[in-house]
DNA sequence: TTTCGTAACTAAACCGGTTTAGGTTCGATT
DNA sequence: AATCGAACCTAAACCGGTTTAGTTACGAAA
């Protein structure tokens, strides 16, 4: 009933556990029938190694964490997440890693995390999410020696590795949608521009007015959350001279600004139009239907597992 | 550089790794300076005891699992999950124990990540959510031995170790809600009925509109995916006696429900009334704003946390 | 025929904890 | 004075792997 081990392995294919660890490492020195009548034995005993001893013996951990610093609200909303998470695991289950994940609710627990994650060597890297512009994460990571890779546009200087997609071809694509349809001003509702992505967006949304030779909207900056979207929106329709465009960072912003300015009576798209961020499933079923950004994130999530177990690979070398 | 170890301790406090073992998970046998220098030891140079050793001399994994199966568009809607797990972490992380997750595709994979899970030993114990009326895994889980707490309702027969907010009331408030506003036929659209949450928040419309005396209205089954609530709402609403008001399972069914409702000239909530669940932070900011029932999802996650520890604690006593 | 080198394998140390079986020391009994 | 028991602590085995040092057998070279 208990699970085979190693020495269960060794006993009944009459060889040292050594030769079993050999056999399955496939590391030169033992004769290609040993090897196989070691690998025999081990199918039959249905024996795997335990990545626990594992882990102890080659001194790693055999997992990687994502630490995420949000609250609840925001992080229900945003559909990046699980997504992401599934095209890890297409990396990671194959590797023979697992994913360590923890939800945290504000900056101070999100180091003291970090700092538990490294002391306990409870990973062997992680992944760093929301990055800002001003963020101290990374040198905590550095100090700590723990690899990581940073989730989204990274930051030129001081290097380090990050994984992005690209948010200005989306967003410019936005833009120029909204201007073959003949609007001229176009606003924006950016997240915040602390973070890293909340500034990107907003640039491409600048850059691309600028290369259309068009004037710079109004540009409001929120958090994301529904609640600004729609306080960023109320701010907009205030104006002496409202935009009749607005692109919001994200779906959710631009859901509750869709609804505020149909509260108010604004015609959607008649007077205004409402481009979003992410692709939300909900986003194709609002009345009028939200144009939106897609991009693969399954391969986004599996592209970043595959950076950070290259990191960690070179740093044990 | 390198982190300290036991025996690092030991020597510092001069007395074998035994003591400082002793001392570490306070057990009798030590005189009380004894111990209290051996802490004094640990603390200055900053000692934590490794869990990868532990968990291999103890024999166990000190992390549970959470294995998800669903798609990623209707996990990334559905508010539910960080949330839970923001609860979970504020109980596991001060019993020492980490959260695994897996984000799989189907239900074939789930099986087979429950499997390798219980092989390698990489948890002692997980979690279940979405469950079936006719779920396979309590089986499969009682085969592997693997400790497991149901999230949501339970079922009755088998017994298995649930941990769940009853849904009856909450459904059955907004029934109340909507029959003193005036309405006589109140629709349901539920989730899936082969899923333990669609079936009962479907039970609890029905036993709700039953206590009030009024006959049980339309419903309409659909998935929990906004795509699915508009057909359901469309369905409804080309009856020839439409409901006056939808009781929805979800709010994000309530949402695409409400826009498509709209978006046929149906005035809401003049002709139709809407109800939603989950208590997502954007159903306040629609346009009308969404009545919804909301729940303490963290304490939840915490208290499923705990039972959990608490059954595998008694497993290995 | 002895010597050497190499391929194939084994024995044992090691990772960093926990736990059990002993071993001292000491005061209290007989 | 010898015996006992309890309190306190140490040594060593153990968890299940990996890794290194060392042993054996065998064919080729001297």
């Amino acid at each position: 009933m208990t699970r085979p081990t190693i020495n269960d392995v060794a006993r009944a294919a009459g060889v040292s556990k050594g030769a079993v660890s050999f056999a399955l490492n496939n590391r030169p020195g033992l004769a290609a029938d040993t090897r196989e009548r070691i690998l025999q034995a081990a199918r039959e005993l249905g024996w795997t190694p335990s990545p626990r001893a594992r882990a102890l013996s080659v001194s790693r951990a055999l997992a990687v964490g994502l630490v995420v610093a949000r609250s609840a609200d925001t992080l229900g909303a945003d559909p990046f997440f699980p997504t992401f998470i599934a095209g890890v695991e297409t990396v990671l289950s194959e590797r023979g890693h697992a994913l360590l994940l923890q939800v945290v609710g504000d900056h101070a627990r999100e180091r003291e995390s970090y700092r538990r994650l490294a002391r306990e060597q409870r990973v062997d890297g992680v992944f760093v999410t929301d990055l800002l512009v001003e963020d101290e994460r990374p040198a905590l990571l550095a100090e700590l020696g723990l690899p990581a890779v940073i989730i989204g546009p990274g930051l030129e200087e001081p290097f380090f590795p990050s994984v992005g997609v690209d948010d200005g071809p989306g967003i410019a694509a936005a833009v120029r949608h909204l201007a073959s349809l003949g609007h001229r001003r176009i606003a924006h509702v950016s997240g915040p521009v602390e973070m890293v992505h909340g500034a990107s967006r907003r640039a491409a949304w600048a850059g691309a007015l600028r290369d259309l030779g068009l004037p710079e909207g109004p540009c409001v900056a929120a958090d994301f959350s529904a609640e600004s979207g729609a306080a960023a929106t109320r701010e907009l329709l205030d104006l002496a001279e409202p935009p009749t465009a607005i692109v919001y960072a994200n779906d959710l912003m631009a859901m509750a600004g869709m609804s505020l300015a149909q509260s108010r009576g604004v015609d959607v798209p008649g007077d205004l139009s409402i481009t979003g961020y992410d692709d939300t499933e909900i986003a194709a079923h609002l009345q009028p239907s939200l144009t939106t950004v897609s991009s693969d994130v399954i391969a986004w999530g599996a592209a970043a597992a595959r950076r950070l177990l290259e990191l960690i690979d070179q740093e044990s070398a």
